[in-house]
RNA sequence: CGCGGGGUGGAGCAGUCUGGAAGCUCGUCGGGCUCAUAACCCGAAGGUCGUAGGUUCAAAUCCUGCCCCCGCAACCA
């Protein structure tokens, strides 16, 4: 029997639609120090990690590669794998939702939960988006498209199964503010009671019959268990939970989990429909939920065009595994999104590893062979200044112990790196090539290297869980006294120059003008149903003059317009506020879509539409016409 | 009055709960040193702590108004 304390962590399973860049690999390296740090610290650690390989994105992706679902996941699943590998991830299961135990568990807890009436059947109306694959009702869309992607929906209405989620909230809402440390950053917790959970929650749909890419409902072929419930369980099924009672010695341990590692964007799913799941199967619900911020490009949001998307491996090549993980855990911090840029890596390589780590080991080993060629012990001949080391030395696994608790783990590599930071000072006090000149000094210098080098392999040892491979390197060169013959160099400083115009032949950039090009180019919309000439004509476009806008109050988006056509005036409200200012918009002759029945949009009354371009970013450009005519022009 | 987070030297952040000389990393400048990867150590310059008021012996910190940014929610005829 083992008598350590268990600790399971999870990070979220990636959805297998693409290659992960950097800001999903940060996610597992996160999930991965931690996991380290724990074990080092006694714990019996089970680290699951995985891929989420349902959906009907998946099964359009596959079309078009021409391929089978299962074929093309299974692809992406190795490419995710081997990324999670080359970062030296220390994970303890893969799981896929593939899985034929996982398939068979998710049927399994589908009927239970249909059986006890937390799941039933109904039908779902709205409009559709498929990429999303999600459902929207008339009024979250924009511009009548996708207010996720821009892109086109599709009225459906299917009929779906779902989950009652009212049921539960009241004692979610207890166990939530009962335990303040259940979702982290607490910042968020706000968020999820306010606008979710103290509103009242709506029912989740848990089947769909869209698509057949996913885990069938096995007493209702017809449809396959929808993203929730089949990806949200991998928590359990990956440790062998049964809902017939058969379940594992290893889930009756690990459960509940200590830790759900996920990024900000599906908090809500974790701490809201994941702990109601778990109260439906009875089963107690995970210790502690931390949605972590996003690491973004310093220029912006990533975009091929511009080339400038990061993907681990890529990084790997320029810096290696270990100082992209450091980069990765170094610069988030916990709460606020962290930036991450070619310059800002090469000065943390440059700087941290090379210079302040790289050389103070370099500089030991170097002392140590031409002094004492390359084996020193305590020879005892201490003086006052060891001691201000020798406390830092003491101090910091403590003060890493009490970052990791907090899960503040670029603080905890911070403080490690101070520890190396103090011993270069202590160099600089001892000045050791001073005491190398006087024969008389030799058993202190002896010391004095005894010290670095215990206080190095001291900080080395901490360093093992965030960077696994460099701490082994520095353990062995120092090797406890006896270092080796030449100092290998373990970060080698990089010219900022040289890695920009490296980046820039890998990915040449794509400058201006083609790229507008591209965007005119290249939009296509989904093509909409043919219609008859007649169809055509019962809508009724013309020209308008605003002769007054002024922005709706309490709207982020809107503007009211007074437009003028013929011999009437309409007020009319458009979602334009971020590309014209009132002011410019009066005076302006426009295309307008008259007689739309008219609604009010954030209470104020509109009473047709504005016409606009858009572009693929959805920035806006009105109708004008192309010469001069009077207000109410007909558009035809 | 939808909910919440934020605005601190050139850059990135801590400090705010529990008022009491404004701190860290990088960059810049000057000095020291030479064991070392032009690395290391020391020092300096640089901040009206978004803004306007208020409380206080004392405010980055507490209170109020306003401006700006960012999430979530709503909304974009």
């Amino acid at each position: 029997m083992s008598q350590k304390p268990k600790y399971y962590i999870t990070t979220a399973i990636a959805y297998t639609s693409g290659k992960p860049h950097i800001g999903n690999t940060y996610e597992i390296v996160l999930a991965d120090a931690i996991a380290r740090y724990k074990r080092s610290q006694g714990y019996d650690v089970f680290f699951q990690t995985g891929t989420d390989e349902h959906g009907q994105k998946i099964e359009l992706k596959a079309e078009e590669a021409g391929v089978t679902p299962k074929e093309f996941v299974d692809k992406i699943a190795d490419q995710i794998r081997g990324i999670w590998d080359l970062m030296n991830t220390s994970y303890d299961k893969f799981i896929r939702t593939t899985d034929a135990d996982h398939e068979t568990q998710v049927q399994k807890i589908f009927k239970k939960l249909y059986d006890q009436g937390d799941i039933y059947k109904g039908h779902y109306e709205g409009m559709y988006c498929t990429p999303c694959e999600s459902f929207f009702t008339e009024s979250q869309l924009v511009d009548g498209k996708c207010p996720d992607c821009g892109r086109e929906v599709l009225p459906a209405k299917e009929e779906a199964y779902f989950f009652k989620m009212s049921k539960y909230a009241d004692r979610l809402i207890e166990h939530i503010q009962n335990h303040p440390e259940f979702i982290q950053p607490v910042s968020r917790k706000n968020e999820m009671m306010n606008n979710f959970l103290l509103p009242g929650l709506q029912d989740l749909c848990v089947s769909r019959t869209s698509f057949k890419w996913g885990i069938p409902v096995d007493f209702d072929p017809r449809h396959v268990v929808y993203v929730w419930l089949d990806a949200l369980t991998n928590y359990i099924t990956g440790i062998g939970y049964d809902c017939e009672g058969n379940c594992t010695e290893q889930f009756k341990k690990d459960w509940p989990a200590d830790l759900h590692l996920i990024g900000k964007d599906i908090i809500r799913f974790h701490t809201i429909y994941w702990p109601i799941f778990l109260m439906a199967l009875d089963l107690p619900l995970p210790k502690q939920i931390f949605g972590h911020p996003w690491l973004l490009q310093g220029d912006g949001k990533m975009s091929k065009s511009r080339g400038n998307v990061l993907y681990a491996d890529e990084l790997v090549d320029f810096f290696g595994v270990d100082a992209v993980r450091y980069f990765v855990l170094h610069e988030m911090p916990f709460e606020n999104d962290g930036v991450i840029t070619w310059e800002l890596m090469v000065e943390r390589m440059n700087s941290d590893l090379a210079n302040t780590l790289g050389n103070l080991v370099n500089r030991t080993v170097s002392m140590t062979n031409k002094y004492f060629d390359g084996v020193v012990t305590d020879r005892g001949a201490a003086e006052a200044v060891d001691a201000e080391l020798k406390g830092v030395v003491e101090n910091t696994p403590k003060v890493v112990e009490a970052k990791m608790n907090d899960l503040r783990v670029a603080d905890a590599i911070t403080e490690i790196f101070n520890l190396f930071k103090r011993c270069n000072k202590y160099i600089d006090e001892t000045m050791p090539w001073v005491l190398a000149k006087d024969e008389e000094k030799k058993d202190r210098l002896e010391t004095v290297l005894w010290n670095l080098i215990e206080s190095i392999s001291a900080g080395a040892e901490l360093l093992k869980s965030f960077m696994p491979s460099t701490s082994e390197k520095i353990l062995a060169q120092l090797n406890e006294g006896h270092v080796t013959d030449k100092p290998e160099i373990l970060f080698q400083r990089l010219d900022i120059e040289e890695v920009l115009k490296k980046v820039e032949e890998l990915h040449p950039p794509v400058n201006e003008e083609e790229e507008s090009k591209e965007d005119e180019n290249v939009i296509d919309i989904e093509a909409k149903p043919e219609i008859t000439f007649e169809q055509f004509g019962a809508m009724q476009f013309q020209v308008g003059e605003i002769i007054a806008c002024e922005e709706v109050p309490k709207s982020k988006k809107l503007l009211c317009s007074q437009v003028k056509i013929g011999s009437q005036v309409k007020q009319i409200v458009s979602g334009i506020k971020a590309y014209y200012k009132p002011e410019e918009m009066v005076g302006k002759k426009v295309m307008v879509l008259v007689n739309l029945k008219p609604a009010k949009l954030a209470g104020v009354l509109s009473e047709g539409m504005l016409l606009c371009a858009e572009d693929a970013e959805g920035n806006l450009a009105l109708m004008t016409p192309e010469k001069t005519m009077p207000a109410g022009a007909e558009i035809c």
